[in-house]
DNA sequence: GACCCTCCCCTTAGGGGAGGGTC
DNA sequence: GACCCTCCCCTTAGGGGAGGGTC
């Protein structure tokens, strides 16, 4: 420090506690310069400039832009610093709101992996599922030959329109009635869904035959072929919609062909 | 859609609800590459590419950049998957608290703007004050002619030491002690400190004389004399420390005059 | 030897053209 | 006319040199 209370860049990035290319850059883009320049051309910051750093760092940790920092800067008073403030929460909130979204997302990824971890693929069992919330699409609609991705896709549309703060990519699975089971027609969900605490539908509570299977979206022939045999031998019947599920998919999996295909279908005693 | 369930770039984008930009980006990248090209060098993406995509964006919702999901996505496994996602918890959890310290960051910056919302700046008050948390740093020292500057760092350096989560910007004021404001000695803090719900310090609650002053730092002289001629009519006594704070500082006006001190010193009855 | 200066290049995840060919 | 292609430039907040002068 020299010159009757002068910082050289280096002592002044000490003193106000960022990196001399943070001042540097700040002095690039106009935000900071320093008060003056010595004939070496070396920058001289003051004393008072810490009070500036100190506010460009305050309103950063809030989350402006050096841009809007910049605008405020020049014209700031106690109104308006409020006002910018009172805005700045709702950003803070939406960027907390959609953080806490992405841990939901995750926790159910894992959660999802979790289910079969230590499960016999070839087995077949029946358990008592208790109730779980989900999120359920309309009817799909196959006329003309719409494809797949094409109610997919009005799937997605519907939900946003619905929930429009679930803008997470849940796994997508979907659920056969009882006759179409019972017929043998197993290609194409009557509906989406997906798995989230937040949603105002249900998986009801009961008794679901349950297999696996390694493979791709949507050949599951065998394990429906499976499963209804083994109803039928063991004196169920089904009761309730069928639930296909990919707990091990693209998110896991590189080959399409392990995917691992769960399929649930609601049983109960004859 | 054409040639055998195939997709040009801008039905993909479409079904895969992402922009024609973002697939171009994914395909400079390296990232996701269509399974072809046409003879007139189109884009050509499968069906099963849009389970690629799912995958992206799921990652990329739960906060990974496309570097790390490129480095996953070739080797992914529901092992190491579930391992990448344990560790994407812990940045998740990191933002969601730096975005909460924001939050309170920026409450305590309006409560204080608010403190001085209707306040007559001439009138020296005494009031009530409860107990307020705050977090107190070391006695300062001066010696060798130290600097305020240099004070300052040592706090800053012996708070972030204690405190390591709180890397906040609060506003950092300052102690005087009965002896000192008797004394007429008002200049160069005893102690910084910063008001913060999580401190584990106090500012005790009792009757403090409250004046205030436009000037910038470190030239509450006046505020000084009114106080303690005030406090000396008035039949009180100082009986402990004076707290000086600047609720209009650089953060919200521009010039240094303008800034609004705050001087606080605990009174009883003679 | 330590410090300062001015270029200049680099990073993320795309968005927005321009200029020219294709369905 | 609508769609596709390949450059190429732009944005945030600095970080990391290189090459040359200064305390």
């Amino acid at each position: 420090m020299q010159e009757s209370g002068l910082f050289s860049i280096s002592d002044f990035a000490k003193f106000s506690r960022v990196t001399r290319d943070t001042l540097l850059h700040y002095d690039r883009i106009g935000l900071l310069t320093p008060t003056s320049r010595g004939e070496n051309n070396y920058r001289y910051y003051s004393g008072h400039q810490l009070a500036i750093v100190n506010l460009i760092r305050t309103l950063q940790q809030l989350g402006m832009t050096l841009g809007e920092i910049k605008e405020l800067k020049d014209q700031r008073t106690p109104e308006l610093t409020y006002e910018v403030l009172k805005q700045q929460i709702d950003r803070i909130d939406k960027k907390i709101r959609s953080w806490v979204q992405a841990k939901k997302l995750l926790l159910t990824i894992q959660k999802t992996i979790n289910t079969v971890q230590n499960i016999d693929e070839d087995k077949i069992t029946v358990q008592f599922l208790p109730a779980e919330a989900i999120v359920l699409g309309c009817l799909n609609d196959y006329s003309n030959g719409r494809a797949l991705h094409e109610t997919l896709l009005t799937f997605y549309k519907d939900i946003s329109k619905k929930h429009p703060d679930l803008d997470m990519n849940y796994y997508v699975w979907g659920t056969f009635s009882k006759e179409r089971i019972k017929r043998g027609d197993w290609v194409g969900a009557d509906r989406f869904y997906f798995i989230n605490p937040e949603g105002s539908d249900l998986r009801p509570a009961g008794f679901y035959a349950i297999g696996y299977m390694r493979g791709g979206y949507v050949h599951g022939d065998a394990l429906y072929r499976r499963l209804t045999e083994y109803i039928d031998k063991n004196g169920l019947e089904i009761c309730g919609d069928a639930y296909e599920e990919y707990p091990l998919n693209e998110v896991c999996v590189t080959e399409e062909n392990n995917y691992l295909m769960r399929v649930m279908i609601a049983v109960r005693e004859k």
